[in-house]
DNA sequence: TGCTGTTATGTTATAGTATTGCAAAAACGC
DNA sequence: GCGTTTTTGCAATACTATAACATAACAGCA
């Protein structure tokens, strides 16, 4: 008995991940389509990047990559890409770790809450009423107007509770 | 009607803050000496500075502060002490914000949730058990386990929400 | 007191993260 | 096409954090 709802449940290893980037992909140019807000080529190589793993990729991380497929970039080429994707809501920003991971409902309205494994790095998105509702309630009672919630809990996914060892970094 | 209860209320300017840091410092010889810690000069001058103000102060600006102070010291030498800090918990990280703040209720079994307001910069910590509480439910409810929490809201204090343009940066 | 192991601090260098400022190029509206 | 706006390129620099090793301070004890 729980409203709490997993966006991205913490994929496995095996999972096929070309569906979450392409459907990721297809979301962003939909999402940017209606918006009127224009998805280059940098921007959705970007995203792309961002997509490659469930686990949290740091900017300068992105920034090699790019550079080793041919793309010349410097620094603020990614993270005027980055802003951008945050700007339309396509990435979330992990604050903790400094470093960016695909958003599993853009165009949706939610505030991004995060469960973020300790053992193989991935990320996972949850949308839980109580915890927006417990948070606005503790602000509303001192006077506090709330603009940005960040919510981060580090910890072990399930697998890696049971494989505390196999679990691996999923780069 | 609310469990939520705010450990250091959004301080006016004009309270005495001597005492918020006189009173930090007294807590913190208090509870290293119960647990055979050592709070030397150098971790006391840090903490003293991280009490400097209600809102949360950046490595390097404690390290320009001790050294105006006439305290030779390097950035090893700051993120040395608040390691210790940390991990005594007497203050706190801002992961948003690469910052520290004195912790409101050293000794006490907490995990710091934060308000901050983006007019007055200041970080106040609430300590309410439904966020606690939603938070663990809704890990649970995907069989994770939580280590550690990163709860941090920002938003607009009463003092700012009055007079948006008056606030001034607390430093 | 002096020895010794441990903890804390000093120091230099370097790694990692992010932004500023200005110039060139591409896309858009007409 | 032409002027405007947006995007990207590029160089420099600012900000945040840690590694590695040397020295100093401290605690317990012979």
């Amino acid at each position: 008995m729980t409203d709490s709802k997993s966006l991205s449940t913490f994929a496995r290893a095996d999972h096929d991940h070309g569906r979450c980037v392409s459907g990721a992909l297809a979301a962003a140019v939909e999402v940017c389509e209606r918006r009127g807000a224009r998805l280059t080529e940098l921007r959705r190589q970007v995203l792309e990047l961002v997509w490659r793993s469930h686990a949290p990729q740091g900017a300068y991380a992105i920034l090699e990559t790019l550079k080793r497929r041919g793309r010349a970039a410097a620094p603020p080429t990614v993270y005027r890409a980055l802003d951008f994707l945050l700007a339309q809501g396509l990435i979330h920003r992990i604050e903790s770790f400094n470093a960016f991971v695909g958003c599993s409902s853009p165009g949706t309205r939610h505030s991004g809450h995060f469960l973020i494994c300790n053992g193989c790095g991935v990320a996972a998105e949850v949308d839980n009423r109580r915890i927006g509702a417990a948070v606005q309630d503790s602000a509303a009672a001192v006077g506090f107007k709330v603009e940005r919630q960040t919510i981060e809990l580090t910890g072990l996914c399930p697998t890696c509770q049971d494989a505390p060892r196999e679990g691996g970094h999923a780069d």
